[in-house]
DNA sequence: ACAGCTTGTTCGAATAGCTTGAACAGGCTT
DNA sequence: AAGCCTGTTCAAGCTATTCGAACAAGCTGT
């Protein structure tokens, strides 16, 4: 029920209309030429859609070429406030990333992904591929693992069974019985490590914020290069800090 | 050209996906019901629209209830990652907000409106019914003036004559004379003033970021309370700080 | 406990409208 | 000036959307 649904008979055109989209994302601006070539349609059709998309302001024509429009950002925005904890996380991932003086990224679960709906940099913080809004699998990084190994046992099997353990690089968990395993021990920790699985030579750590049943709604991270985030730093001093965090984020939840 | 199109023949379908994503925008969580009633369509047509959309993770189904997906950032996070200037404008703007602790903004126009594409906040800043992404009317606050006093006057005529002058408060420009005098203003000046027209109590202050041909590509503004942005503060020592920073964005973006 | 209300979902038939492909207008280059 | 690109328009055909009824399942209240 919380994975994408496979539709038994779904409206072909505005299938075709989100494929332009996501083409348009993926590639950049293009000519009507260049997404007809994609869609395999007639040019008129391609006309058609992309000046329908146009007069709501999701697609800007510019030269002769469209791309995605900035509106995204305000139905984005908007999906994002909605979240019962954002405001309450935000306030506190930026302390945190005062604190520790490293990146900090909050993640919701969303159809079986994780969405990163805030991040904060500390001063020293690394850049690495992610970025707000992006989808992340749940088992390739420190916040994902966290969200996970609070999900029910079953969510976890139709997520595992839906989307696979693709690796990211050389570390990440991809055999179910390794993911079994790990979700063990995070439960007994309280928190997930991720020890260059999602980016070689970066550390991360990550903790759930739960829901009064004790089910994942969104996870906290901590990451940086490996050498700075490694021995008790890793293992318990920043394990206090966040944990101690996310509780403190938890109770708030809880009497809202 | 750079206003929404007027489509001859647009795809309905696309345009009631459309319309039930806005509806969700505006009014929150909704239960299929709630959408048919609102399209006034077939309530089987409605549940397969919202299947096609959250097969996508456009919506996501929580409770029988439908809202946008956080996947909207995804999308408005890389149109914005893709402006020219975003990268430049944003330490900009973080610095202008340490400097001055009030609120900074960076505004894009867009089919003849403008759009909050960041916005930093200074320790004492305020808080207004701006949001990241937000679309407003040109004429109603400093940015979006300072945009509009650099676009080419045919240009102007247009989105005046497609939006009109709606107001926002009591001193909101209402009549294409004042917005002319306005504009002619701004123009000696270099920079745009926003005293009480788009809050009331809120004064502001916008400067247009050009391209090689002297047309805005957006603008920055800061904003506050109008008793502390006022006299030669407001006239003199911001204006010359905020001329400085755009400046040296134009001057990096003709280099870029 | 059962009837009556919801809710979401499925399916066949009809027709609305999407797709097509050709033709047109305009701007470049050759 | 001819050719070849663009983007755009239009009529006709047929696909796919829409409709409305029927179904399953979960509550509510009698």
């Amino acid at each position: 029920m919380s994975l994408p649904p496979d539709v038994d008979r779904p409206v072909e055109t505005v299938e075709r209309a989100i494929d332009i989209i996501d083409y348009l994302k993926e590639n950049g601006p293009a000519t009507i030429a260049e997404v007809t070539a994609h869609l395999g349609c007639a040019k008129s059709t391609t006309h058609r859609h992309l000046k329908t998309l146009e007069a709501s302001s999701f697609l800007i024509e510019e030269n002769d070429e469209y791309r995605l429009g900035i509106r995204f950002l305000d139905y984005g925005v908007i999906a994002r406030d909605r979240h019962t904890f954002y405001r309450e996380v935000k306030s506190k991932v930026d302390t945190l990333a005062d604190e520790t003086d490293e990146k900090i990224w909050c993640a919701v679960e969303e159809h079986g992904r994780s969405v990163h709906i805030y991040g904060a940099q500390g001063k020293r913080s690394v850049r690495t591929y992610a970025r707000l809004g992006h989808q992340n699998y749940l088992h390739q990084h420190a916040a994902g693992k966290a969200i996970l190994a609070y999900l029910p046992d079953e969510r976890i099997d139709e997520i595992v069974e839906t989307y696979g353990l693709p690796a990211r690089t050389q570390h990440t968990i991809t055999t179910a019985d390794e993911l079994w395993d790990e979700i063990e021990a995070i439960r007994e920790r309280g928190y997930a490590l991720n020890i260059e699985e999602s980016v070689e030579g970066l550390h991360a750590i990550g903790a759930p914020i739960k829901d009064e049943n004790g089910t994942a709604l969104g996870a906290i991270s901590i990451s940086g290069p490996a050498n700075r985030l490694d021995g008790s730093f890793l293992r318990e001093e920043l394990p206090t800090l966040l944990l101690g965090t996310v509780n403190e984020i938890t109770i708030n939840l809880a009497h809202a």
